[in-house]
DNA sequence: ACCAACTACTTGGTATTGTCAAGTACTAAA
DNA sequence: TTTAGTACTTGACAATACCAAGTAGTTGGT
């Protein structure tokens, strides 16, 4: 896949999926996965900038199967920010899409 | 607008533009920014990559308005790769699209 | 008790691509 | 001759994704 592609839509993706419900970053790095290729190295460090830039709050919860767990929740910025980045994603998809259209039918 | 969208993407614009016509740099500013707000210093090193890597073939042609201008021709390899990551950025953006409706509706 | 497999997170170096700012230079019109 | 518009180039920088390796906890098999 081309990487490119992925640069700022892992953010929304990551956004719009905690905004279901809290995850943490392994689970986060599966159900992202499922939508676009992504590995630990990607998700671990996106994570640190939406929390420090208050978008994610985050408390531990131990597990069962491994280590405790950090779990990140969507603040009310989070919830706002991701709003406006969903918003921009549609539109620039939709204008590059009719770009594509338009070029085919001449 | 969210410059990291356009990554990747800008590429897939010139090489369909171009695909339409050949076409000279400053020219294509201005088309591309119709689709996406772009400036000089992002088409020139992009025009240069594409024609280092065979996809684009270039000629001038001098002009009464200015300066010489140096026109794009897209080469055959040029319209696979276009082909190519046309099928590339619909999927994806088709995914991306899918992804966020799905959890709409949950 | 030991080891492998899975879970979970971190870190450091690298690659790619877009932005900004400044500079060069040609033509035409005021 | 100055200004605006056309046309291209370059270098320093920023943002974000990838890769690889490392640390550590838990579970299950031997």
């Amino acid at each position: 896949m081309n990487a490119q592609f992925k640069k700022g839509v892992l953010e929304l993706i990551v956004l719009e999926s905690v905004r279901q419900k809290d995850m943490y970053g392994y689970e986060l790095v599966e159900e992202v996965s499922k939508v676009v290729d992504v590995n630990e190295g990607t998700i671990y460090p996106l994570l640190k900038r939406l929390t420090n830039e208050r978008y994610f709050e985050t408390y531990l919860r131990e597990s069962t199967e491994g280590p405790p767990r950090k779990y990140y929740h969507l603040t009310v910025a989070g919830i706002l920010y991701r709003d406006q980045l969903e918003a921009e994603w549609t539109e620039f998809s939709e204008r590059v899409g009719h770009f594509l259209q338009e070029q085919k039918t001449q």
